[in-house]
DNA sequence: ACATGATGTAATATATTTTGTACATTGCCA
DNA sequence: TGGCAATGTACAAAATATATTACATCATGT
């Protein structure tokens, strides 16, 4: 899938309206590193659809009110 | 993530209530293969968050529409 | 001044998803 | 009967996501 469509996350601000959460708690809470956390928050790649569902859980939000789809054309 | 959740879909049956869509039709809509369609349709593993909202878009859903999560315990 | 916790970087290794190609099967219809 | 479209299988290769480890920086509190 060569596209140029990307992901974006609000990881970032979710982490901080619960409570100022540590990217090591959040990894932890999703079952994936810290290292995977910093990735994402910086935009880097997207995640697999399981880890994505993962965290949403943890925010108690639906993918798409973590993740935005944002179209090539 | 070495977890054992596992993610079910609806792709077969969202073809067939989109006028008997073929799995090629659907993989060119998405922009993949028609072999990553096959595989996901026997549910051999999820994809990736970007193909999930091609997949959904296709056929005017919300990911969790079309990709269910299935917790471990 | 020092220790500590949170964040970031980098490099490599492993796992998973996706493609590409080639061929088999089945059902349909001229 | 013969051809074609749709689905499936198998396998290797390419692309991408995730883990691991080790170290750097910055702010905080003592």
């Amino acid at each position: 899938m060569g596209d140029e469509s990307v992901i974006r996350n609000s990881i970032r601000r979710l982490r901080f309206e619960h409570g100022e959460m540590t990217q090591q708690q959040l990894a932890d809470a999703a079952g994936c590193t810290r290292q995977t956390i910093i990735l994402l928050e910086q935009q880097r790649y997207a995640p697999s659809l399981t880890l994505a569902f993962r965290i949403a859980r943890v925010f108690g939000k639906g993918i798409e009110e973590v993740f935005m789809f944002e179209e090539s054309e």
